[in-house]
DNA sequence: CGGCTGACTGCGA
DNA sequence: TTCGCAGCCAGCC
């Protein structure tokens, strides 16, 4: 099968996988961007797409870097409340890392 | 229309 | 895994 081309934009391809990820799961901006066009040259744009939207019902702190870090952390209202939140749903944190190796989601 | 920035990634050491 | 460098793409001014 093809990219879902049904979606408006590569936006909205974005919040429809983010808002996928199961609970206690994590996935990173690379993984994204391939389960939309193949491969992770978009990542970036990934990040820029959560970090224009306010929509909470998009679960953007389950999306972290290839390395685990909540790199997106700095632009919650607190630069914590997103590792609270994912130590909330069961995600387990390693020297202030997400253990991707056991967390991680790909869609 | 042109240039810069960014919630990134991959590679080599 | 960590550090540094370069590449890629879309959005914004």
């Amino acid at each position: 099968m093809e990219e879902n081309k049904n979606l408006k934009n590569f936006f909205e391809a974005v919040y429809d996988i983010v808002s996928k990820i199961p609970k206690g799961k994590v996935t990173t901006y690379g993984n994204i961007s391939k389960a939309i066009v193949g491969n992770a040259s978009k990542s970036r744009t990934v990040g820029n797409a959560l970090h224009i939207v306010t929509d909470k019902n998009i679960p953007c702190h389950r999306v972290v870097n290839r390395n685990g870090e909540l790199s997106g952390s700095i632009h919650f209202d607190t630069p914590t409340i997103m590792r609270e939140f994912l130590e909330s749903e069961g995600i387990e944190f390693i020297k202030g890392k997400v253990n991707l190796k056991k967390h991680l989601w790909i869609p």
